[in-house]
DNA sequence: CTGGATCCATTTAGATACTG
DNA sequence: CAGTATCTAAATGGATCCAG
C-alpha cells in the first residue's frame, strides 16, 4: 500500500512514512480483531471465522498471512487428521497491542470533542 | 470503511472495533503526513501540496476535510485577495501525535524482529 | 479442517479541466 | 489561491469452487 521510506522527497514525509507503515500494518477491517482474538489465547482457523463475524475465508487467510509475515502471529501446524492449525500472538504483538490501547485511551478522552466536531462540521456543511 | 461499533456480534469485535475506528482515522497514505506538517506550524493549501509530494489535489482536499471533520485540524480562512487558508493542528491532534510516536518507538525496537520475520517468511514461501 | 485459486462487484485513488 | 467536478485506472473485498 505505502511506498518504502527510502529516499523521502520531503522532511515531512521522512517523519511521517515510518508511522504510516506501522499504521498500515494493523489497518483494515480485520487485523485488529484477529490480533485481539489471538492475544486472548491461541486460536484455530475455524474458531476465528466464528469470532470475527462477517469475514470471508479469503480475507481471513490473507490477513493471517500478513500478520504472520510481520512476526505478529505464529502459526503452528499439528500433523493430525483432520489437520489442526493454531495461531498465537507473539510477544511483539502483545507489546504492539499495549500501544493500541494507549490510542484507545486517547479516543475515550476525546470522544466528546470528536462527536462535537463532527456535529459542528456536518451542520455547517448542511447550511451551505 | 468500518461499520459502527453498535451491536457487536462477538466480544472480540466489541473490543477491536473502537480501536479499528481510531486506526482508520489516521490510516491511508496521506493523513499522517498532513498531520505532521500541520503540527509543525499552520500550513496553507499550496504549501501542503509541496510538503506532501505525490498527493493529488483531490486527495489533499478529501484528507483535509476528514481531518477537519474529526476535529484534528482547524481551517482558517483569511478573507483576502487572493484567498488565504491555513490549516493548523488542534490540541487533540497533538496528543494523538504523541501516541503515534509511541507506536514509532515500538517499531524501532522491533524493526530487527520484523525484518527477520519477513525474511524467514519469504524464504520459506519460496521453498514451497 | 485449512486453506489456495479464480472471477467479479465495489471502492478508492489519480489526472485533469474548470471556477470563484 | 484554493478548491470542485468528472472521468478513468487500480486496488480491495466477497463469493465460490477446488484440494491436501
Amino acid at each position: 500500500m505505502s511506498d518504502d521510506c527510502v529516499l523521502p522527497k520531503s522532511d515531512v514525509q521522512a517523519e511521517a512514512c515510518p508511522i504510516v507503515q506501522i499504521i498500515d500494518r494493523v489497518a483494515g477491517k480485520w487485523s485488529v480483531s484477529i490480533l485481539v482474538a489471538a492475544i486472548r489465547k491461541p486460536v484455530r482457523y475455524t474458531e476465528l471465522e466464528r469470532s470475527v463475524p462477517g469475514i470471508s475465508r479469503r480475507m481471513l487467510t490473507l490477513t493471517l498471512r500478513n500478520l504472520e509475515r510481520d512476526g505478529l502471529l505464529e502459526r503452528t501446524v499439528y500433523p493430525t487428521v483432520p489437520p489442526k492449525v493454531e495461531y498465537s500472538a507473539t510477544p511483539s504483538a502483545r507489546e504492539l497491542y499495549g500501544h493500541l490501547t494507549g490510542l484507545l485511551e486517547w479516543a475515550e478522552r476525546h470522544q466528546p470533542d470528536i462527536i462535537e466536531a463532527r456535529k459542528a462540521y456536518d451542520e455547517q456543511a448542511l447550511a451551505a
